[in-house]
DNA sequence: GTGAAAGCGCTAACAT
DNA sequence: ATGTTAGCGCTTTCAC
């Protein structure tokens, strides 16, 4: 009284199980009479038949199953990105199986000896530092991957990510345009790639911009969190560096210029600007609201798995990365700098 | 040169794959000389063997996986319920294979169907509505299910959730302790049992503390958001009903409530308070920062894993069900009423 | 204690 | 166009 199996349907159509199967998978139902595979359908609906995707990949050795690498899946980045990719598996009938690595590396490896084992297809990568010698390794060995925002050094898979650099360029622009010429850098840790993309292309917006391009203005990150981004503030602000706006390395980094701003009692955005970088849930419910950049990251979660569904498909394209264009979200937490 | 399976390794050691099979698994090697054993399991490390969950699934009818139904993991309520859950699978050796149903029956339906057929040994949902067919006739088929959160009628399933009485009841006492006397209740959906359930207790505490109870001070949101928590509380508003705080159904329409206080040029908390329910991430960032009933969701998340898997292993232990205290975090958005 | 053999549900040659 | 056979990698009787 269990779930039918291929077998009882072909019983019930008075056909062979090779037959059944044939007539039941659209791909080779060509090979079938159509009037027998009509027979097959009717009975194994009628039987409430489902095919058992293990027994298939036991056989194919495709299980329809895409593993996702996320560091933490609390980190809002990664909700809307995850959903992109489910919506394009989905729809192409693979299921995702999806693990938060915790950013530790023997936890990865664990959970990616795991994934390996249950038999994905492929990998999709949303926890890329530039050092990253797993990735490397299992690149090597030929696991089909994609990269989500960063692409660690010796990797040669297909990323796709948000234009970093264009973003920044937004934000600088929307400073400058302000008024702004001290403009500081709140970046994010030199080991992930986005920090070192982001303060590079920092660099580059403020020469272009013909803002003040002075070294002390940028400081790095440990993280990117609140605390990082509180600390590296107050080291700038302690250091008596002179700037009136601040383009923080992610949207968690500026709401740590937010802490600070209370304990120091300084007025944003009168005294100090400050753009994000992300667009997380809610920052329109701060006060002041936060201008950020940003990221479309359901549709790059979605282009992601779109990416390796191609890949899989055509083992040896050329592996094209992509980048997504960004938007400035204007809010309250930038100003004219006080006269 | 693929992946090595049990028989090279059975080769590599000299014995038959069979007796391979035991040695390598805890529970068999008893039976198998511990000199062999010591063999058969050198082998397979220097083989870098690893077993393949899919054809012992096939053969054992255990896939080693987990169901997990999301409604949206965008919702910041539930990566950290994911959390839990993922944790505790995967130190018994078992993944989870999620999905989001977007609050959508069709999509529901098929994607359990897609589970089933991957043959998840049971599912943790946390999706229930309190009508929910779906649920029943699959619970009805013995699909091995624990509930998050909410429990629909007619489903006999054990359910872990958080001790909603006991939260409202915390913030109620915390308001008629600050002096409010006239307090309102936006609720959630009278078609999920948390919404049914919070205001019911709403009700129960304000009688237990001798406030207003007056019918006018208890609206319904149509749904779990900010525009219907602003749309609840502008009818509340415009009926001309009096009051000086508000129990929120959940932070979204506590955040619905501040949107209504900046149009309508509302003081929070010196003409109004209002207490949410969750604590999400950030609310602490708000202005002014919510008050709200803090919910331990990973650690509900992992007990509901903890109780499928037992249920797993016991499949007749009646279901218990299991109620998560809750404690109250109090921030600025409550103060006494104005004098 | 270990090997032989069968089979989980399905699909892919191969044969008819 | 359909049936036969074999086998994916593993576990589990059942013999020995």
């Amino acid at each position: 009284m269990s779930t039918p199996t291929l077998r009882d349907v072909a019983v019930a159509a008075g056909v062979h199980a090779a037959t059944a199967s044939r007539a039941l998978n659209p791909a080779t139902r060509g090979l079938v009479n159509t009037e027998t595979a009509r027979r097959v359908i009717r009975a194994a609906e009628s039987l409430g038949y489902r095919p058992n995707p293990i027994a298939r990949g036991l056989k194919t050795a495709k299980s329809g199953t895409i593993g996702v690498l996320i560091p933490d899946l609390t980190n809002p980045l990664f909700p809307p990105i995850l959903r992109g990719i489910e919506r394009t598996l989905e729809a192409a009938g693979y299921s995702a199986l999806v693990v938060n690595t915790d950013n530790d590396q023997i936890r990865e490896q664990g959970l990616v000896d795991s994934l390996l084992s249950r038999q994905v297809e492929g990998l999709i990568v949303a926890t890329a530092r530039i050092d990253h010698p797993l990735l490397v390794q299992l690149h090597q060995q030929g696991v089909v991957m994609v990269m989500v925002n960063r692409r660690p050094d010796g990797v040669d898979a297909p990323a796709v990510a948000p234009d970093d650099p264009a973003g920044v360029y937004l934000a600088v622009q929307h400073l400058t345009a302000l008024g702004h010429r001290r403009i500081a850098h709140l970046g994010g840790p030199e080991t992930t790639s986005t920090g070192v993309a982001r303060a590079r292309a920092f660099r580059a917006a403020i020469r272009d911009h013909g803002a003040d391009e002075d070294p002390a203005l940028t400081a790095t990150c440990a993280s990117w969190s609140e605390e990082a981004g509180a600390d590296a503030l107050r080291g700038l602000l302690d250091a008596g560096t002179d700037f009136t706006a601040i383009v923080a390395g992610n949207d968690l980094i500026a709401l740590g210029c937010y802490d600070v701003f209370a304990e120091r009692d300084i007025a944003c955005p009168e005294r100090m600007s400050v753009v994000g970088f992300n667009d997380m849930p809610f920052l329109d419910k701060l006060r002041p609201p936060l201008t950020t950049v940003g990221i479309p990251n359901q549709d790059i979660g979605a282009e992601a798995a779109r990416m390796l569904l191609e890949l899989l498909a055509q083992p040896h394209r050329p592996p094209l990365s992509v980048q997504f264009p960004l938007k400035l979200v204007v809010r309250g937490s930038t100003a004219p700098p006080p006269a």
